[in-house]
DNA sequence: GATTCAATTCGATATATATCGAATTATTTC
DNA sequence: GAAATAATTCGATATATATCGAATTGAATC
């Protein structure tokens, strides 16, 4: 079940009676009558809310003289569910989110046109953020005197040695003695990707 | 899981935005602010959403700071999809439904105020459910002769050897020589108790 | 204590849709 | 072929709600 399909199916089952429709329809199939008269509805919104049902593969209608018997189609429902059952299938809805969003929205408020820094925000979630972007100016693998980071550190901003310590504080700038050298992997998981906003 | 909550949790589920919120949850919590860049939205658009999903259970806030942060809760998301997996689950999504509500309206469309039949409706559906009236005037274990039974269905309709064919013809009265007696269960099956109206 | 910041709440608006009655269609019966 | 019947479609209306911007609240920072 692909995510527009997931919608269009949740959507279909949101509604009162069309849940009602469907608790009847596991019981038995029923015509559009029927489902009217049990459930104190006009037939034209009864056949409204089964053709919902329907688009979405929920029931099927079969022809019966000039009636249309209605039945529950099991599968799609089991299938809708099971998508919403495991965190993998989940993660899914989010696929097409650039998870990126964040990050260039923090770094478009406090980096300049010249790429410096107007500030260094307070706030952990976006410090962290500017930090990573730091961070980015280094080279995995390459090793820096001090006087280079600090070099490095400088085109963002003037005072650079602060910059430096936190990057070491938080575990991203590894010095041994006087060398330093970016870390190779920031964290596990997940958020390594795409996402820095980590705290 | 009970019927509100289902349909409640149901409502929260049928939104494209939303549906992005719990797949961005599945991955890792979010504060507001960061969800809102990431999908695009005002920061209220998605705390109404969020308070949408928290009121149905599917996500959780924590406090930190001045940042909410949210979770998703898994538990809540499967439990609400077991509902939906099992048919007898579903059943009850119609348990309030009153089941004779169609045959009471056929019944009231045929029976005269003085319990005769206006006429035989021809449409299977509807004549099954007045047929099945009909045998209702019979008790179950008795005995009658083919005259008692003419003279029970002249109650309803003047011409009554018809009708006793005809309930002879549905199975619903058996008939050994020349004693006649109604059958003990005419189907078998969730439709016995309460609805008639089979075909 | 004043200011900043994230979140929430509130009011307004635009869109979606649940429902009905009327008109139409398809099928059966007379 | 004409009348009756179930279903569907259509038009109208009322309600729900998704979204935003503004105002408010609660918490952290200076």
């Amino acid at each position: 079940m692909d995510d527009s399909n997931l919608l269009e199916t949740l959507k279909a089952l949101a509604d009162h009676n069309r849940l009602r429709i469907l608790g009847l329809l596991a019981r038995q199939p029923y015509a559009v009558e029927q489902l009217a008269a049990l459930l104190d509805l006009r037939a034209s919104t009864v056949s409204h809310h089964l053709a919902r049902l329907a688009h979405a593969g929920l029931v099927s209608a079969q022809a019966d003289g000039y009636y249309s018997v209605y039945r529950l189609e099991l599968d799609t429902l089991q299938s809708t569910a099971q998508t919403l059952l495991t965190p993998e299938n989940l993660e899914q809805l989010a696929e097409e989110v650039d998870l990126t969003a964040y990050d260039r929205r923090v770094l478009g408020e406090y980096l300049r046109d010249d790429g410096k820094l107007s500030e260094i925000p307070t706030q952990p979630r976006k410090r962290a953020v500017v930090f990573r972007h730091l961070l980015d100016a280094f080279k995995p693998g390459q090793q820096y005197s001090e006087t280079q980071v600090d070099e490095i550190l400088a085109r963002f901003h003037p005072d650079a040695a602060p910059l430096r310590l936190e990057l070491v504080r938080r575990g991203w700038l590894a010095r041994e003695g006087s060398i330093y050298q970016r870390v190779q992997e920031l964290r596990r998981g997940r958020d390594q990707s795409a996402s820095w906003s980590v705290w």
